[in-house]
DNA sequence: CGGTGGGTTGAGTAACGTCAAGTAACGTGG
DNA sequence: CCACGTTACTTGACGTTACTCAACCCACCG
């Protein structure tokens, strides 16, 4: 059974470690992985091995040496600091296709680096695993990886502002708001460079629990839960289960999230 | 006189714009040029001009096309994002050393891109102006450059993460001092690296208004002040005046910025 | 059919914001 | 250098928001 604190990052994790197939890989389109050519993809693959976690599953724990680097294949995680008898801060969300080990690269692939955040699994999935060394060297034969890597640090660091002007000066029904859309357009956007045919209704998915969400916009679950009713009753989403709401009024919604 | 709101940013600023004179740079240790070498100065020296601005002034507002790169000589300047009818929120400061145009450069040199933010000046200082498309050039030469930028972005990235944590789980107390320390600290360090040899009490200067502290804490002035005052009156600090306090129990102010 | 965990709802409270008054600090012009 | 006007800062009274603690509901699972 998974234990609620896993004491042993990674160790009741893989179930199956295998080679990674990067020629035939699902999130290539939105990974660092998209410009590389045939022969760098063989290449990748040799470094590479896929990882299955489950949810609940500790990827990292704060502090600990960075000895590989990930991209996210399937599933959800979430990036979180610890605090002693508080509840924890949820820095931001990995889904498909993002690369976990962004901060730690910039200039120092070299030096000996520590993760500045826990890692938790919000559902079960993959990840491609790749050894710390081995990919450093890597890069320096594929430019082409690095600039993909600035490009995504620059977006992190994009998004960090948003969510220091989202805690800084947002109220509760604002922040529900701005995170229902954030979430919408990562939807939207990984259905589209997927190219998935699914076309439906706008359908938003909750992948993570209230508290994770209250985690991520520093607030609790039943303030949450709160602006979530109030939403509804205003009648601007309606809510088809309690992990999936359908946006009624777009438009208002964004007046909203914006204050 | 100076406008409460410049319509003209940089227009009425540039007092005396003069080439730099890089060998002879105050802040070059801090800064990103700090590994360049005579020659490379040299060449820079050529593409750089100084230029001074005054308490008040506007660097850049937000949405501005991004022209030129800077590097802060002297003096401090807030980093703000605006919101119609609220108090702003400043997402971060930047002193002697510091490098402007970081979230632009990542990537993508070549295109034409904006400022995220509106830059301020909280007092009169020097900035060093660098062309945007020559000083791209400059770095394909200069790889060292480019490690640098690669590096400050990084610990960008981590403190914005840091102020998240303060921002979404600290009260009014412990965001106070958290603020104070990182003052310190980097009041510390810049007096360190400098080779100044002023060796006195422990202080803190504050380079900014109460309600400047207060957008960048999230909070309001009036609060600011009353946490002020609290941590005065249980004696971790001390007022020598309203811009300037003394450290007394600096163990306790870490304790209780650490939550 | 009871147990469990996640989610919602309610009542009371603490923390912070708002509004307003008062005080200290500063810069300017005489 | 002083007098004045302006701005920044502090303090107080009051209102609002979101947190705390608790009960309850519901879905899911053994």
């Amino acid at each position: 059974m998974p234990m609620k604190k896993q004491k042993d990052p990674l160790c009741g994790m893989i179930l199956h470690a295998e080679r990674g197939k990067c020629a035939s890989c699902e999130v290539r389109a939105l990974s660092i992985c998209a410009p590389l050519d045939r022969s760098a993809l063989e290449v990748l693959a040799d470094l590479s091995e896929v990882v299955n976690f489950r949810k609940g599953d500790s990827i990292c724990a704060e502090g600990d040496p960075v000895d590989y680097f990930f991209t996210v294949q399937s599933g959800a995680l979430k990036t979180c600091r610890l605090q002693s008898g508080r509840r924890d801060l949820v820095t931001g969300f990995l889904f498909g296709g993002d690369f976990l080990g962004l901060a730690f690269f910039a200039g120092q692939i070299e030096a000996d680096t520590h993760y500045p955040y826990a890692v938790r699994a919000l559902s079960k999935g993959r990840l491609c695993r790749l050894p710390r060394q081995a990919f450093s060297k890597f890069i320096a034969d594929y430019p082409l990886i690095e600039k993909q890597i600035l490009a995504k640090i620059s977006l992190k660091l994009e998004q960090a502002e948003n969510h220091i002007l989202l805690l800084g000066r947002k109220n509760a029904r604002e922040k529900i708001s701005s995170f229902i859309l954030q979430l919408d357009d990562a939807q939207r956007f990984a259905r589209q460079n997927l190219e998935s045919d699914f076309q439906g209704v706008d359908t938003v998915d909750f992948p993570l629990a209230r508290h994770d969400i209250a985690d991520y916009l520093g607030m609790t679950p039943e303030t949450v839960s709160r602006a979530l009713t109030q939403l509804k009753e205003d009648g601007l989403i309606r809510q088809l289960s309690s992990r999936c709401v359908a946006l009624v009024q777009r438009q208002m919604l964004e007046e909203i999230a914006a204050g």
